[in-house]
DNA sequence: AAACATTTGTCCGTATGTATA
DNA sequence: ATATACATACGGACAAATGTT
């Protein structure tokens, strides 16, 4: 008999990082308002667990800027507004292009590949209409390409600023209609960069695929 | 008789704030040495307060880099080899630069005057052998930038970046003598870059400002 | 194999500070 | 101005997990 046996797999999660886990998701798709008070007790109790793990990925949230902790007064979920926007993407878009400039000089054939392939689901996506897989699809591409930079300074960054964006797309928009056909053009662009192993203009291209949709997300609101 | 009544200056910090500072400090200048183990109990008593605000202190410095917390295990310092100033510099670079890019569209007279202020000191430094001071200064001139281009994330991760570099600097170097006069006439440049409103040429000058160190220290080491 | 020592994780009670009646 | 309510900050004890004897 089969036993699961995956103990290690996600290697049992604190309640600090469920607790963690689940605030974030709440505050990103909305369930948690901007400005709304967070009151540690209530969230204890609805996660069923006691305040000390629920201090802590408040703590956590502080840091990532999607919380603000008045000591003594109140906790409140970070106001957002749409200029918010424009700070967001350009350090992205930093971030990214110099990823792109680096993974253009360690990347391998085979990863160039893997590359392709997320780009063409990326365009499968937006063929079959399905906003939320595009908006999946186009995050793996850039995610691969910031991991296989190697630098876990420009992945922890890239993550909390995706977090962000994430947060303001769930906000703002009510679809994620925000993938467009250049996007899988661009993407191809970069790649051809990289197998011709220039990194000036990958990383240009790239740049200019993330400035783009900050200014038609810009226009639209 | 006056009283002193400088009660919201330093705004009273809270045990967490002041833990996580000494701590902070601790590992930079080396008083807590990489891979050393940190048993919260003992920091606890070290630092006169109970384990809730060492561990929150913690887990700040372990969403910094600074730690590592092996849950049931163990909490050491992180280790530290000489090829992350590879990876440190670069995106400290790519931050400044992008400060430096924003900053050019935004900054007034008197800031500019500000900061050729802050150069003139860096100089004075340098030319007086204070190589501390001289780190400070250069800092600060960062810094600046930094804080005029008004985005926090920016500012957030360029700290952090900043923290780590200024561990490096200790853990492997015995004096801080990093700072050279060409770094000066960077600085006039990048001074000169911003006042013909030239934002290309600003964060340009800004990234050579930071990789050519990069590379002089890593050399050295 | 099992009991033990050690360290982190969690719970809950209390103190402190703030805002409001 | 005082007291009261309320939320966060902190403290101390217990539980859980890991490695060892």
């Amino acid at each position: 008999m089969p036993i699961p046996s995956d103990f290690s797999s996600p290697s049992r999660m604190s309640a600090k990082e469920r607790a963690y886990a689940q605030i974030q998701r709440w505050i990103i798709d909305g369930t948690l308002q901007p400005k709304e008070q967070l009151i540690d007790a209530e969230l204890a109790e609805a996660l069923g667990v006691s305040r000390t793990p629920i201090r802590e990925a408040l703590l956590l949230l502080e840091v990532q800027g999607l919380v603000e902790v008045h000591p003594g007064k109140a906790t409140i979920v970070k106001d957002i507004d749409k200029d918010d926007i424009l700070k967001l993407y350009p350090v992205f878009a930093s971030l990214h292009a110099l990823a792109t400039e680096i993974t253009t000089s360690l990347i391998l054939p085979e990863q160039i590949e893997k590359l392709k392939m997320l780009n063409a689901r990326f365009a499968e996506s937006i063929e079959n209409k399905q906003p939320y897989q595009a908006m999946e699809m186009d995050e793996q591409f850039h995610n691969l390409i910031v991991e296989l930079s190697d630098n876990l300074y420009i992945s922890s960054f890239s993550t909390t600023i995706q977090t962000h964006i994430r947060r303001f797309k769930y906000v703002f928009l009510k679809q994620h209609e925000t993938s467009t056909y250049s996007s899988v053009q661009e993407h191809a662009a970069i790649i051809e960069a990289m197998e011709q192993s220039d990194p000036i203009s990958a990383s240009a291209i790239m740049k200019q695929n993330l400035l783009r949709p900050m200014n038609e997300l810009y226009k639209l609101i």
